[in-house]
DNA sequence: CCCTAAACGAGACGGTACGTCTCGTCTTTAT
DNA sequence: ATAAAGACGAGACGTACCGTCTCGTTTAGGG
């Protein structure tokens, strides 16, 4: 009697084929030099497919980064108790990863995304920005365990601060610059959510 | 007898009409709906001469700022030697700016540019980053006279925190939930910079 | 033993619905603009089950006439035993029929589909040119009876003459000047088919 | 102080090579698998260089033959007094010309271009229908001074009949038919014409 | 009365060509 | 020499259809 579904259904493995190929070029070539015909071209898929189911090229990064394709982990915190070292071990880790030839260019593509792109915008702050997020709680949580920070401090301005920084070290062509101010960067924050003695 | 200079000078009438008419538009379309031929169109200019004297689009972006025909100074920090308050202000009025019509789309247009193009990005830091950063400086200064902040705190590092939660909200769809947390960002880099009891 | 014919027999009524919708968007939007996809959703068909029966486009609007769903009947010459009577009224209607808004567009896409593809053109060749040529011959036939032509005119002969100066009629944009000129053409064809005096 | 003419001139160059292009991918591939896309490769001109000065696939098929580049010439009726002479050579002239693998399928597509656009219609009418037109005049008056025809027969509407037979020809797979028919075609237009004994 | 098989509606698929847009360069005349 | 104007080669954009390919759903025999 009923559907639910007609029709062919889509093609999970052209799906799948379209997510790689972004993320390979993504990677090569970096955001502005990417273009959907190439994105069709190498998943072996029609360009239309890309259009059936994505309203632009943002939108594809976006889910590229959203299922798990581009894998964002070595980008989150951990949560040793010991906050400064988690902190310090974190700011290394992502500021290495930002000097890579090709994740680097590929952030700054995923920021593009998401200042162009509203709806990428979001697709990032569920998959990206909320995980780093939660690792920053959870980090903050042990550290309130182990007695290094008040019980009061707002997890959700600590990770505004921390994201916005590493997005802000995106845009700053001096690497170097960013790596030497960590240290400081770290003593402030510790400092701003640790107990009083 | 010879030159020296010869032939028709260039015209800073039309360099002028250039920056304007890129600032113009970029309120108007936003940055990646820029065309350079629109802006030699606006500025009743040939696209050449545009091309003659700026590398890229982001490079005459970059350069609009740059030439304080954007004026970026209502996001200055304030210096009144009351840091939280200062701070406050601050937070307040930015977020007032971003969520405008058009230096939103216009701030997003920046930090596109910077993402993009590497000299713009350095152009930006100059002109944008750079006084914000003395801002946050002074504002710091006036709070060490006033006691209200240590001594060996890095202005640099404070700077890359507050900037980045900037650059950081400029990505974010959910102007409200920036707004919200305002508040609580304060408390914690107000607890980082005070000195201990 | 076995089959003849299992499974579910093709249906008579999509098959008139395919005909009909392809009638209808022939006479709305011409042939160049005649979509299998809008046939088959105007038809209420899968767009396979026009593929499964017919080859291409010019192929179902071949069938389109050669079925009488667009009526030709119009087009074709009466035979009064007035030759030059039964031509004046021919060239009148069939040209009153080509500056109609509908029937001229359709005929131009029968004509285009004739020149496209050549299965098409057999089509159109049969259901089309045939019954027109046959009623050419009547009608001479006719006048051969009552002594206003020769008996050894080749009706086909005559049949193309007519018949092709009805398709170029379709190529001409200037409607009057054909009208204009019919007189001139009776004329000619009547005294070509005369017996001499 | 005025204009008249600024900015970089029309590429006369860049315009015969389009036209040369678009002449040789008529001959092979005719006129509905020509691209755009193609015509501007071999030409090694941009698309946009096109479209910039025509507005269809139809209007640069109609300038085409307008430009001359296409030749026409041997599709021209002779005048040389004997009518039925010059008839029956530009029938089997013409219809050996449409048998051609190169030169039929391109008058197909011109035939086609006609029907599609009515300002293609308009140039072929110009360039290739008058001048037979014209020819068709001249062969006739020289055979009104050689006493074989009438003075008052209309060459227009004689053209009509003729030209139309040529582009029915066009539309017809079996091309014996037409030639066979020849004779009788040339007998009923020799006595359409010729004047009472 | 089920079983098998063809035809059905739907609609996604890999493609091709379209006509538009913007890029950065080139070529004119005007100042 | 530099300017405005604007055509140029290049190539990505997003759209429209093509003809093919699954899907789940009828709808008929034949067993």
């Amino acid at each position: 009697m009923s559907s639910g579904s007609r029709g062919r259904p889509r093609s999970e493995e052209g799906r799948a084929a379209i997510l790689a190929a972004t993320h390979e070029l993504l990677m090569d070539v970096g955001y502005d030099r990417l273009a959907i015909v190439d994105i069709a071209a190498r998943a072996g898929v029609g360009k239309q497919t890309i259009y059936r189911w994505w309203p632009s090229k943002a939108a594809v990064v976006a889910e590229c980064v959203l299922s798990g394709i581009v894998d964002l982990t070595p980008l989150v915190i951990r949560a040793s108790g010991d906050f400064a070292a988690d902190l310090h071990e974190w700011l290394e880790e992502s500021h290495r990863l930002v000097s890579t030839r090709q994740i680097g260019p590929m952030l700054r593509g995923l920021a593009v995304a998401a200042l162009t792109d509203s709806s990428a915008a979001r697709g990032l702050q569920d998959q990206f920005t909320e995980p780093l997020r939660r690792a920053i709680e959870e980090s903050l949580a042990a550290a309130v365990r182990a007695g290094t920070a008040r019980t009061d401090v707002s997890a959700d301005a600590l990770a505004d601060l921390l994201i916005g920084r590493f997005v802000y070290s995106l845009t700053v062509d001096d690497v170097d610059a960013i790596a030497r101010l960590s240290g400081d960067v770290v003593d402030i924050v510790i400092r701003g959510v640790m107990p009083r003695d």
